[in-house]
DNA sequence: GCACTGTGGATAGTGTCGCTCCCCATGCGG
DNA sequence: CCGCATGGGGAGCGACACTATCCACAGTGC
């Protein structure tokens, strides 16, 4: 398809896909020629993919290290949560691994990278919300916690096995684009719970 | 304290803290004449809360009806979770709310206010995540809100009992500066799960 | 009394970001 | 051969969160 019915199909101007292209965000068309060139399915499920993220408050610089990740797969499922964590925008600017987290992950039992890039942005979100009055003592991280399993579970149960490469995008834009329903999942059953309580 | 001191404590320059009394982001300080004013714990608290919500990527406007909300407390514990979802910042722009929201709700057995923003933030939220090929099935999403069940009854128990205008506070700095450490421990999870499975 | 510093108040400027507009040369379709 | 969409690229725009500068003046130290 032309750049026009690519614009067409995903609801984006021509000339922001132009800009896509410039930042890479969008690898460019297959060439036909100096003033044509072709644009297929996966062209459009890119700039879809792209327009979430931009929409989900990633920015273009971020949303480019995700797409350049889901352009080179992983070779083995064991890869596969390692690259998604580095190609992922980070939840909270990043700070040094505090105590309390490393002891609170070692108290649940889990196990993970030591240089997993979420365990630096733990480490800042719970400094964050501390320091605007949001206590978070220790058995309400460990209650978050074990709800974050039962939530990781899901996430894990719906990934496909047949393909890796669309495995990868699949927990790529999963994670991004599912926060804001946790989100909203969690103010509406605030509203369930209080009213029952 | 004067607004040098303000600075110094919070970290915050001066011309930022003026920017955030010209916005109403921060109340004035008690007037002592003309070219002088006090500022209390109050304000310091205030500006840290200001900060955590603005890093968290709170745009200004918002976190003005953030917190102009915390400064009308509400009258009765039935006010509280109802005026604090109505001050929250939403999770994702709002949209009609799809019969597929309703539908779970009422599945899960929810009892929520028909006007919750947290709805339109739901059902936009999902479409978002659905068009950028994350398919998103009702058992997930039964599976996901069932976890954020969990994740709401800590909030809720963590709720001061004692003064509505701190329970107020609590709630809203609590939902959306707790939303990134929820992110960051459900990345963890996923690399704990899957490497146990 | 007097210089000096800090303040409240206001206006204008800065840097970043995500587009958006415009221009050009080209080459396919009619 | 003409019109027009395209690829390519530079420059401009509007929003946003500050940031810099200026002003008149009130305390403070001397």
């Amino acid at each position: 398809m032309r750049i026009s019915e690519l614009s067409e199909a995903s609801g984006v101007p021509v000339a922001t896909l132009k800009y896509y292209l410039r930042e890479g965000l969008l690898p460019p068309g297959e060439s036909l020629g100096a003033t044509r060139a072709d644009y297929s399915e996966d062209h459009l499920r890119r700039v879809r993919l792209v327009r979430a993220l931009v929409d989900a408050g990633v920015s273009v610089a971020e949303a480019r290290r995700v797409t350049e990740a889901l352009d080179d797969p992983p070779r083995s499922r064991h890869d596969l949560l390692g690259r998604a964590q580095y190609a992922l925008p980070a939840p909270h600017a990043a700070t040094p691994v505090s105590d309390e987290v490393t002891g609170l992950l070692a108290d649940l039992g889990w196990v993970v990278g030591p240089d997993s890039p979420a365990l630096h942005s733990l480490s800042g979100a719970i400094a964050a919300a501390r320091s605007a009055g949001v206590p978070l003592p220790t058995d309400a991280l460990t209650g978050y916690a074990r709800a974050s399993e039962a939530v990781a579970a899901v996430d894990v149960s719906n990934v496909p096995t047949d393909d890796l490469a669309s495995a990868l995008h699949r927990v790529v834009a999963g994670t991004v684009l599912v926060d804001p329903v946790l989100a909203a999942l969690r103010r509406l059953a605030q509203e369930h719970v209080s009213s029952r309580g």
